[in-house]
DNA sequence: GTACTTTCTATAGTGACTATAGGAGCAAGG
DNA sequence: CCTTGCTCCTATAGTCACTATAGAAAGTAC
């Protein structure tokens, strides 16, 4: 296992070397060993970690459920039940932003499909949006 | 149509006096007169403007896309082709994002689904968080 | 040895607000 | 008239999860 300079974990993991120095900097990364050039140096552990922050932020998750998974991850022989809450409520939150977005698109879909391009005044668009419908 | 002051714009609306503040600063709102004592106060114009900033805000509309329907509004006669453009755009932003948290959520049942919740090595949802799927 | 690239730190900017501090105006009760 | 308490004022900082920029030092390639 060599070590790997930031811009090489940010190659493997698909991370912006930038934000890798964010995630060390609010505490999703542990600081890793510096050379004797004062650069970080990292191994494969940093490399499985990132990746993990990185699916994890892909579903939106926030960066504290990440750091609750992560302690989590640290035990490994614990139940998860942790684990199981967050992402639970997280799929709440999916599912009820999915229900949000269903209605709106469809009432963006019967708005457009009214206007005919004819002049603001009577556009359904601005309509909707004036709130008098 | 008597004035209003900053407060009773802001119940009229379901808009924070402080978001109110904010509009003005960044050019949502045009800057109100003043009372002798400094006071902002409003008419029913402010009132029209800002139900339709709040709901176009609530459709997910950025600012800069509020802005240009409200340049539209006040050229009632014009045709309306900008707001469908903008609708239009918004409209398949938020069937992308669907899509995607459809996904999403279909993936978190899965996972969840196979959690037993007994141990942190095995979890489903940590594993698939961790990448190695 | 020089030119280029990577890395370093520190700071500021993004969007769309929200929160806080410290003053000043204003309406109502005593 | 005066105090109490609410609303309002400005200015500044904080939120989240980054992204961008500046200026310097270190490493690499020819």
């Amino acid at each position: 296992m060599k070590a790997l300079t930031i811009g090489r974990l940010s190659e493997l993991t698909g991370v912006k070397v930038v934000t890798i120095r964010y995630y060390e900097s609010v505490g999703l990364l542990p600081p890793p060993p510096r050379t004797e050039g004062n650069r970080r140096f990292y191994g494969q552990a940093d490399v499985d970690r990132l990746v993990f922050i990185r699916r994890s932020r892909e579903f939106g998750l926030s960066s504290e459920a990440i750091k609750s998974l992560l302690t989590l991850e640290l035990n490994q022989k614990q139940p998860c039940h942790s684990a199981i809450h967050i992402a639970q409520e997280h799929l709440k939150e999916i599912e009820h932003r999915i229900m949000e977005l269903d209605a709106l698109a469809g009432y963006f879909r019967v708005i457009l499909d009214r206007c005919t391009g004819e002049r603001v005044d009577t556009c359904p668009i601005l309509v909707a949006l004036r709130g008098n419908t």
